[in-house]
DNA sequence: GCATTAACCACAG
DNA sequence: CTGTGGTTAATGC
């Protein structure tokens, strides 16, 4: 029984084919006590892996799948952000503040790891390079995410919604054609606009032949044009 | 004034 | 969940 929970440990963290860059760079005894601190569950499309205004208690780790981060606005839900694996959600959240300020829900089947925060906290102590890979990414996220609000909060709806394709061609899927992570309702979450209009502009990019769709999937035909809209704004 | 943009409502597949 | 039409308010020439 005592060999059989070994043999569990050595199979999880530091056989994980699916690490994070951060973790990559833990050592073998840090892996080992990370093993002991952590457990992997998985979440059906839909399902909420946190919630705004619930305790904060672990970090979790994006190992496989989509996640939309969203939170409550005084009218409507806000996306903030969707991550792609490799990812920690909720780091901000999590060390920052006792209460989640946002939610993420899983928007495909997904693999997520439950960390404990000393854990966490004590590899950022002690590996130097686990950190670094940390702030680096929370870096770069920033920069993105302002980038975007400042886009998103200038641009006219055109412009916001060519945005939010071009950004899920390049940096969600690197792919011209692609399936709809969300809804024209979470769409419209994140371009802050309304249901009604992403229908209708999705609909006009299609008759001018810059995008066409089919049930979810969509195909970016011409991505000049939608360069051009999007600067335009 | 007149045009444009886009939200809100209603209702239908 | 999506598509459309009507209405309305704000903003810009």
């Amino acid at each position: 029984m005592l060999l059989n929970a070994f043999e569990m440990a050595n199979t999880e963290c530091r056989l994980c084919g699916l690490k994070s860059p951060a973790a990559q760079l833990l050592t073998s005894q840090e892996l080992e006590a990370l093993e002991f601190n952590c457990a992997q569950i998985n979440f059906k499309k839909g399902e909420i892996v946190f919630r705004e205004g619930t305790f904060a208690t672990n970090i979790t780790y994006l190992k496989s799948g989509l996640v939309k981060i969203h939170m409550k606005g005084p009218a409507r839900d806000k996306i903030l952000r969707i991550m792609k694996s490799p990812s920690y959600l909720g780091l901000p959240t999590t060390f920052g503040e006792k209460v989640n300020h946002y939610s993420a829900t899983a928007l495909t089947d997904t693999q997520i790891c439950f960390i404990s925060l000393d854990t966490l906290r004590d590899f950022i102590f002690k590996n130097g390079g686990f950190a670094y890979e940390n702030i680096l990414e929370l870096c770069r996220n920033e920069l993105k995410d302002y980038q975007r609000y400042t886009n998103m909060s200038q641009k006219l709806l055109p412009g916001r919604l060519a945005d939010i394709l071009l950004c899920m061609s390049h940096e969600l899927f690197n792919s011209n054609k692609f399936e709809l992570p969300i809804n024209y309702n979470e769409l419209s979450d994140f371009i802050s606009t309304s249901r009604e209009s992403v229908s209708r502009l999705l609909g006009e990019f299609c008759k001018e032949g810059i995008i066409s769709i089919n049930k979810k999937e969509l195909t970016i035909l011409k991505e000049d044009i939608l360069e051009k809209i999007s600067l335009k704004g």
